[in-house]
DNA sequence: TGCGCAAGACCGACCGGTTGGTCTGTTCTA
DNA sequence: TAGAACAGACCAACCGGTCGGTCTTGCGCA
């Protein structure tokens, strides 16, 4: 006989929530994860959960919501770590190193909600959609405005156009749910690292690149050839 | 009345087809792109082709094979286009920017392809899965091989690990599916040329940079503190 | 040139399993 | 004891795939 955890406790954002709710979004994840959102039905989320038809429906609307639910974690947690290094720093090259930094580590964080995100969007409903492409739109527009402002204060090379370069920062982070693991060789630290690295060797101007060298790795002494 | 479609014609491959083949490709892949394989039914596909179920089962064993012809096609392409590269240029920063360029042009060619691909490869069947992957590996390979070559000739920085560099570079360019439009503000030549240019940037030795100057962008002359 | 015919191309009604969601009833908590 | 939390049998719609049948084409043969 199955005890019930009735129990109502306080998740991240100090949101009531119940135990069960939690669990389904966590279990449910892990099978969105590995065999997509319309690889897995209802029935094998709760029977995962060890819960029931009516435990799911009495938390969730539908399917749909519990997606909507699992975007809205992770995007609302990298939008209030974006805004917040633009508070913190006030020249784009601190501003943009602290977004890369909390954006790469972000995969560390909610790579499961990270990968859903992306593989599944297309099927979100209109009704949910629409929340979420406000959030996303505001991130890329921070990213967008600190290229912008690199470049007036000429920390940033102007012959490079903001919008794509802006996307060719979102893409290379954005890429890490593909092949990112916890346990891999890397550290989430040092991957976060190398990208700061190439993409700051890649859009600062000479002068800024000598100005933020405490940013960049270290060069090793060169060997005169080899 | 309808009069059937019978003439046998040749793919770009020389490969013999059918043009309601590939008249169903080019539809189911417009669709794909919009809802999702899954948010497309077999009904839906040949309704929107004027063709019935029959007609759609006598080309393809299954709806899944649908998907991985359209995933074949992209990958088999970009990967030969790989493979010329590294057999015409003979230094590692030549190989890559000859890849990044081929690799970035193709999303001009095979956008639809690409997005169904990295939308919804989580759902093809094993059996095709293994053959995809097979080539996905390659490419990869190909981008990991010059990325070592070129820190051993001492081309790119040694201080970039080159599997996260490698990954960066495809996080970079893959993205690209997500938001490139042909009538958008930018060519793909254009977008070619901004990546390649903070790539190599970001990856190259002081020593190479000079020597590859002319596949770099034009610096401005920099005005003196503006 | 015309005829017969086999095989490929295509049609579409139908089927069986699946799935999201409902509803009534039961158990737990405040 | 009211109402929230949960159980689980049930259902209607849907969807991939099948199958017997029809139409068209190309070819051997006279």
């Amino acid at each position: 006989m199955k005890i019930y955890d009735k129990i109502l406790t306080k998740n991240g954002k100090g949101e009531i929530t119940s135990e069960l709710k939690e669990k389904i979004i966590e279990t449910s994840l892990k099978l969105f994860e590995k065999h997509g959102f319309h690889g897995v039905t209802v029935k094998d989320i709760v029977e995962a959960c060890g819960t029931s038809k009516g435990g799911f429906y009495h938390h969730f609307q539908s399917k749909d919501e519990l997606l909507y639910v699992i975007h809205d974690k992770f995007i609302s947690y990298v939008l209030t770590r974006a805004f917040e290094a633009k508070d913190t720093y006030d020249t784009p090259t601190l501003q943009l190193y602290a977004i890369i930094q909390s954006f790469v580590k972000v995969f560390d964080l909610y790579k499961p909600h990270i990968s859903v995100f992306y593989q599944e969007s297309l099927y979100l409903k209109p009704q949910f959609d629409h929340l979420i492409k406000k959030k996303r739109d505001q991130y890329k527009k921070i990213i967008f405005d600190v290229i912008n402002e690199g470049q007036q204060k000429g920390e940033f090379r102007k012959e490079l156009a903001p919008e794509i370069t802006g996307m060719s920062i979102l893409g290379m982070v954005n890429w890490t749910h593909k092949w990112y693991r916890r346990d891999g060789e890397k550290t989430i630290e040092e991957i976060a690292a190398i990208f700061s690295d190439i993409i700051l060797n890649g859009i600062l101007t000479d002068a800024a690149i000598d100005q933020y060298q405490q940013l960049l790795l270290e060069k090793p002494a060169m060997k005169p050839n080899f």
